[in-house]
DNA sequence: CGACTGCTTGAGAGTACTCAAGTACTGTGG
DNA sequence: CCACAGTACTTGAGTACTCTCAAGCAGTCG
């Protein structure tokens, strides 16, 4: 794994600006190419991480091979949240990736700028709880076409734009949904055609039928 | 709804110590009856519970009516940790429980006290999300039998004793795998056919071959 | 152009679900 | 003490959904 290049302070972001907070003013800034990893499930390090531009993955392995995918996360969000000292996860870039990092030990030093940030990470843990939560629901509540176009509506709502580009392939979708890789390639193949969503290759896509594709996630 | 019975500290706890710390300092005891509830999904409130005995189910609604156990919690355990003001799940005593709570807004009068058990509750929340990830894993990536298995495990080993006695019903152990209660009582027919565990009625039980049962959990 | 990787499609099998009936446990009133 | 009702749990038969294994197709890069 090649060594991450250090950014020099401020960042052009593209993609999403940040808000100036006190993680902009603690963290520093790191960039990774596609597959690099930010760290391993095992590691040692309490370091907490936020999404410049770019897409991260993070995943859990289970002893016989099995992986569940924990989160995707996008221009804006924290990862690297899980207290303890060891990692229980594995993060990688997907895409070219830019992130700011703050090693959470060093929050002491740095006065009440740090205390504030202290307070926002530990708020923005209850709130991924509550997001495991609701993704709980959904990975054990609903079905396999539930659970896809689910997954299309919020990579839309949540990336923006007309048409939307998965930063990840098949077979990470199929991880965090708890599905295998052929069950969402058919999914995906009978969204298109109830003419729900529109594909541009296999990873570009729009939503055609909004209203449908709410009620299927209502559901 | 009765109002629950307001305790004078301090308890007399018969099942499980808690050590003498913050939440003990600072709590407020109350006792709960089977199926009181402590908050609603929809509640504002930001009070955290700790179990001194009994046991709390923990409850998500989806619109349709499918539901989701996010969680139990016995005697030590902490829950109603989820952040921001509105409840994201209900919580209801099991039994006949017994909780001190603390409302996390009212910590900042306690001082170093309130502060120290800021930092609990914090650090609570972290093991809380580690937690909710790794059960994702296993209602994902494992058969029924292996979860139910699973189930019995924790459970043995989170009540202790020789003989266990499950606080809640089989509709709960449902809708906390993942699967519906038919399969939930076939699997535990098939681990009793097998004879990897032993019921005594349909709530007590015990593990008779902790060897095979450690190898369905570890699969 | 060919090789490689990632994605899709097909056929068949297996697991868990649905619907329905039957059994055990609990508490109440006679 | 027993009859009864009500609830919780188990069992059975058939179905539906997702998975497995295998082959075919598409996009990418040298």
């Amino acid at each position: 794994m090649p060594t991450p290049e250090v950014l020099s302070l401020p960042f052009l972001n593209t993609t999403k600006p940040p808000s100036i907070d006190a993680f902009d003013r603690i963290g520093v800034g790191v960039v990774y190419r596609p597959g690099e990893e930010m760290f391993v499930q095992g590691d040692e390090g309490d370091a907490v991480y936020r999404v410049l531009s770019g897409a991260v993955r993070a995943s859990r392995l289970l002893i016989d091979g099995r992986r569940q995918i924990s989160g995707f996360y996008y221009g804006g969000d924290l990862f690297g949240l899980e207290t303890g000292s060891r990692r229980h996860a594995s993060a990688e870039a997907l895409v070219d990736t830019r992130v700011l990092v703050v090693r959470r030990s060093s929050l002491k030093h740095y006065g009440a700028i740090g205390e504030t940030l202290e307070r926002a990470l530990w708020s923005a843990t209850g709130e991924a709880l509550t997001r495991a939560q609701e993704h709980m629901m959904l990975v054990t509540r609903k079905s396999a076409l539930e659970r896809v176009a689910g997954f299309l509506d919020e990579m839309a709502e949540r990336l923006g734009g007309d048409w939307v580009d998965l930063p990840m392939p098949r077979q990470d979708i199929a991880d965090f949904l708890g599905l295998t890789i052929e069950t969402v390639s058919r999914m995906l193949t009978q969204l298109q055609q109830d003419e729900v969503v529109q594909f541009q290759g296999c990873r570009r896509f729009r939503i055609r039928a909004p209203s449908r594709m709410a009620s299927l996630v209502a559901a």
